[in-house]
DNA sequence: AGGGATTATTGTACTTTTGACACTATGGAA
DNA sequence: TTCCATAGTGTCAAAAGTACAATAATCCCT
């Protein structure tokens, strides 16, 4: 029963990003430069760090999302942990972790968070570490560099969870929405059709979500009503 | 962004077993003898150790489980991960940490797992490494060490969560058991009272819960029908 | 052998929730 | 004014959930 020696913690954050586009995840594209002497290609990862030594967990999830997107305050929330010796040990990935760590070579079990915003009001701007940045559907992610498609999985599942059972759906929205905007938020995320006539009859059980005196405009049709959340009665629902 | 120079990762195992006396989970009563010259009282704590240096998140709860109670293959499943910078340096647990730890300061950061057994079936032979070890109902645990008590309402948590979404029941029963022991168990666990022509009701629709040819033994009234889960059909439920 | 104690087992009526389904209303653009 | 696009609304049938009580099987005791 050895004592771990110098094992590495980082965090990983899954930002979902949401506009009547679909859903995005916020994807780091490795530096190309990066591999000019080096074999192995430059591969897209989920934003994540090493934790600070005397840092919380989700403090440095907090931080490496800041420093990625300059976005503050947004939800977030841990749902896996991921621990295999070997999540960094494969070759595709080895020439990215000499470029970037002191030492490349030692295990890193890494802590997965979701966060949420919503692409209309906060508009992220990615600060540019280490290559682009970039908000990519969650339908055509490509291979992700280490375990990050299986988090980003993780992640997926996690939102579908939670979505109905936590009211995070305001997350993704903007403070002002429609209801035809909810519900295109539910089908995207639970891949799902509803129906609008049902979707309707339970968003007026839901005490959460009121109507304002106030309604859509700019756009060539019907405008419809706005609703905001209240979280004040995110309890009764 | 300094890398983590040395942090400790450990598993925390929550190990529930059930039977018709209620709910218990593993606790283990630090010895004695360690705090002969020390300041601080034993206390009682979730099994939990350090990992090895290559060994996976899962396979350390799966060894500490089995080095603590003997007890193999038992459902186990990974529930949330604690992090505090804080959380093993709380005066009360400091004489037991220079006791056991090589390097009683460094931070630890800890992968909660819950585990479930029937406490009919295997009855585990907890061996007695760092003083006795008890199973305790879960509405008489004390004061743990650490932040024990987060963890264990974590997985208590996570166990009513999953307990209808994942078919794990039978998990915490015998392999024969009667309806009236499963709907226990439900009631137990949720903290709410059920129906029983309801419950049986319910019951009859999940295709995985197949009756016996064969009846209870050994009680002063009407033998009940015994039933088994059948593993091969948890999906269609 | 009979009666009492104990738990097992079963069905029905009512209420609530879910699910399917199609037309009218409003505002902007041409 | 007409056309286009989306908003907004109610009813009926099926399914699921909920409340509720009498009979059956076995053991024990006398």
């Amino acid at each position: 029963m050895e004592p771990n020696e110098s094992l590495h913690l980082s965090v990983d954050c899954v930002l979902f990003g949401y506009d009547d586009d679909g859903l995005k995840v916020l994807l780091i594209n490795q530096k190309e430069d990066t591999y000019a002497h080096a074999q192995g290609r430059p591969m897209s990862q989920l934003p994540g760090d090493l934790i600070l030594i005397d840092e919380g967990l989700e403090a440095a999830a907090e931080r490496v999302l800041f420093e990625l997107t300059q976005v503050n305050g947004v939800y977030l929330k841990q749902f896996h942990a991921y621990g295999d010796p070997d999540r960094v040990k494969d070759h595709k990935d080895r020439a990215w972790l000499r470029s970037v760590r002191t030492m490349p070579d030692q295990r890193v079990i890494t802590v997965g968070y979701f966060g949420l915003v919503s692409l209309h009001d906060h508009s992220p701007q990615p600060a540019s570490f280490a290559g682009g940045v970039s908000w990519v559907d969650v339908n055509e992610v490509g291979p992700l560099a280490f375990d990050h498609n299986s988090i980003l999985n993780g992640a997926i599942e996690a939102l579908q969870t939670q979505l109905e059972s936590h009211h995070i759906s305001f997350e993704l929205l903007p403070k002002k929405f429609t209801l035809s905007q909810l519900q295109d938020l539910y089908e995207t995320v639970l891949d799902k059709k509803f129906d609008k006539r049902n979707f309707r009859k339970n968003v007026k059980k839901m005490s959460h979500v009121v109507p304002l005196d106030e309604k859509q405009q700019g756009v060539m049709h019907k405008p419809a009503q706005l609703f905001s959340f209240n979280p004040d009665q995110i309890e009764n629902a």
